[in-house]
DNA sequence: TAAAATTAAGACAAAAACAATCGGATTTAA
DNA sequence: TTAAATCCGATTGTTTTTGTCTTAATTTTA
């Protein structure tokens, strides 16, 4: 599967967010959706640790966007909550990311990279807001 | 990862079964491809299972193709060696592989099945022939 | 016909990835 | 100062991936 349900988890949660003006905290996040509260809590954490969130601690804390939602990409939602881009196979991605190195005489890699560079692009044009 | 060793290593054998006009076994086949021959051996029975290729049992046995190269799509291809179609998210390939059957009141189920569709296109596009 | 070579099939297992869970530390508003 | 909330690291349980092993069935060649 090219995304997991850290993916899932961390785009309901953004649109959640979006539409609220309040710092939204991930005990109400988690009843919301019906999911894991300390493993929704750890995306948070990886959402915030690369700025896609601004995380309030304390009473009345929670998340709240920090950057509008036209400008968060899926593909920066995606990489934050699974800490790596989604990839079609472990070589995809790269030349470089080859075990063998023998990615530049390898019959398959092309295709690969490919469509790893299309599902990028498809990704990276999308934002928080068209699914809003 | 949307693939596994499973389609890589049914990618490269077709290949190698594709540039040959006698049986080739999956002994030779593990050997110049450096992997695993009982693994390779079910990958195989796959193939054959959905008719890509023809199982010759006995004495310089071995697979031959069952259609020609440019008939014989990747989509296909991986298909029969994961035994399934490869997937973005487990809900993305329909409205009905929806676990809580709640995709169509659900607002990433449309992001998801479109890059479904457009990753199955890409597979289907291409074929054998495109590797070789 | 017998032996050798090969695929077929299914049970089993190790390793990796996925999906949490838990406990304690820290921060903040009231 | 206390309750509410995030932060962070360690740990655990489950599922998927990636094999291994054994036995049976089939086919060819000698």
């Amino acid at each position: 599967m090219l995304l997991t349900k850290k993916s899932e988890y961390a785009l309901l949660s953004l649109i959640s967010i979006a539409q609220d003006d309040k710092p939204k905290n991930v005990d109400v996040l988690s009843k919301e959706l019906d999911i894991s509260k300390s493993f929704l809590a750890k995306i948070m954490q990886n959402l915030a640790k690369n700025e896609l969130v601004i995380s309030h601690r304390g009473v009345n804390g929670g998340f709240t966007l920090k950057k509008s939602w036209e400008e968060m990409t899926i593909l920066e939602i995606v990489e934050a909550a699974e800490e790596r881009i989604p990839m079609v196979f472990e070589c995809s991605p790269s030349l470089e990311s080859c075990p063998n190195q023998k990615a530049h005489n390898c019959s398959i890699w092309p295709l690969l990279n490919n469509l790893q560079v299309k599902v990028n692009d498809f990704l990276k044009d999308l934002t928080l807001k068209d699914l809003v």
